[in-house]
DNA sequence: CGCAGCCTTGAAGTAAATCAAGGATTGTGG
DNA sequence: CCACAATCCTTGATTTACTTCAAGGCTGCG
């Protein structure tokens, strides 16, 4: 992710962005991007539309990684360790600009102040890992449900895609138990009991928190991870004004 | 983690750790080094010892989010997010140097391609990160325990910290139970299933993999998220002769 | 010796998986 | 517009994996 939340991206950066993206193309929905195992020469950069990367089981039962969102940088990790370790897909319809590693590499040659933004989008990227190695060590089915609503709900409000207690996640049941290291079935009979206890609803990807405090408490979160607050962290450059809505998928 | 595996860290870059390193300490076992929310002005390098980082839920149970073993860069993300997201401890006694954030980025500014290489090892921690999400979310529990073995196993063997089937662990069940996402109860359980099948041992801090395909098997465990191979990545320059075992704890 | 920490085991309870069937919703072609 | 398939969701019954509670044993140490 190279998204800054509220933080807009500084012109400077978009113009450095801008120079570095290839070919610019587009993805049907459900369509794998990157297989594990895949040596890649260029980065993909998310313009519209929602990815996901995911490593399958032995049986073929998958395991969901990770969400990106439009205006992600999906795969930097790629520059220094060319072979995927795990796949990545895409949820809906993508747009995405091919970013060759030659181009990256000459950019951050020439600015080293730019590689350290690459650098803290991935960083960004861990500390979402780690809060998810939380959820599913730590919380239970409804709790599991409850904390990833609450991410999401954040992380889309940060770019305007969210508003206070609704929006669109264009994922089915399946996905979300991928997610949450579930089966479908159980998913199914969670959201039935948020549902039921007046909590969220999340029907045809329509995202509801009835009872946002109700859900922060169940999912035990707590949103300082995702680092949205200008304050607790260094951007390595002075905020410049806001210029935002590049993109909409 | 900056610790390359097989592959030895080149002179000059050992120069310019050595530089950048502050104050070394020692820190006795099972200690907070950083607390979620701390602000922090320095990173950590790992000299001797073995250290975790963790979460708490709101009952106080711990899940383990990543151990930290000798010739690792604990807490680089600290140089652009300011704030802790997580805490920091020692599993033993441990010797680390302190690396002030000033000292760091002055030397990233100097010489990109050495913060390409700080970049590079944070990435090798996510890539940890990705592969404990899926052992949660898809493992069953004496599954789980054969995957962390073996990539422990592979992780120690590669800065040779163990023998062919063989290696110390200073942890205990708990620990285990912490990283695995499951109750001490149960972990002592399914490591009497392991010994009863004669998979493994695991006494006093010394795990013996008496039979290690089948535990490579049972946690599926395919160890090319480690990056060890160094076909695997580009690490931003050529490697120069092998010059290792700077640490020993 | 006696205590503390760590590990083990049993019995009972609970959360989630599995198996299976059927219902709803969306899209497709006639 | 309707028939039909495909996908997704729901629900029930049963089984399994794991937790919880509780007691006792082992090991190392002052």
């Amino acid at each position: 992710m190279l998204n800054r939340g509220r933080n807009a991206i500084p012109q400077d950066d978009l113009d450095a962005l801008e120079r570095i993206m290839g070919q610019v193309r587009t993805v049907a929905a459900r369509e794998v991007v990157g297989a594990i195992g895949e040596r890649m020469d260029h980065s993909t950069f998310l313009i519209s539309g929602f990815m996901y990367r995911f490593l399958d089981d032995h049986s073929g039962e998958r395991q969901i990684l990770g969400l990106h969102l439009p205006g992600d940088f999906v795969d930097l990790h790629t520059l220094p360790l060319k072979k995927l370790d795990h796949s990545l897909a895409s949820l809906t319809d993508c747009t995405i600009a091919i970013v060759p590693h030659r181009a990256v590499m000459a950019l951050i040659l020439e600015r080293p102040d730019f590689s350290l933004k690459l650098w803290l989008s991935t960083l960004l990227d861990a500390a979402l890992y780690r809060e998810w190695i939380f959820r599913l060590g730590r919380l239970a089915g409804a709790e599991r449900l409850a904390h990833f609503f609450c991410e999401t709900h954040a992380r889309l409000a940060a770019v305007n895609r969210a508003s206070a207690n609704e929006f669109a996640l264009p994922i089915s049941q399946a996905d979300l138990a991928q997610i949450c290291g579930m089966t479908n079935v159980h998913a199914s009979r969670v959201l039935r009991e948020l549902r039921d206890a007046n909590v969220l609803t999340f029907r045809r990807g329509i995202v509801n928190m009835i009872d946002y405090p109700a859900l922060m408490r169940l999912g035990e979160f707590q949103p300082g991870y995702l680092h949205l607050d200008k304050d607790f962290r260094s951007d390595f450059s002075a905020a410049p004004p806001a210029l935002r809505q590049q993109q909409r998928s």
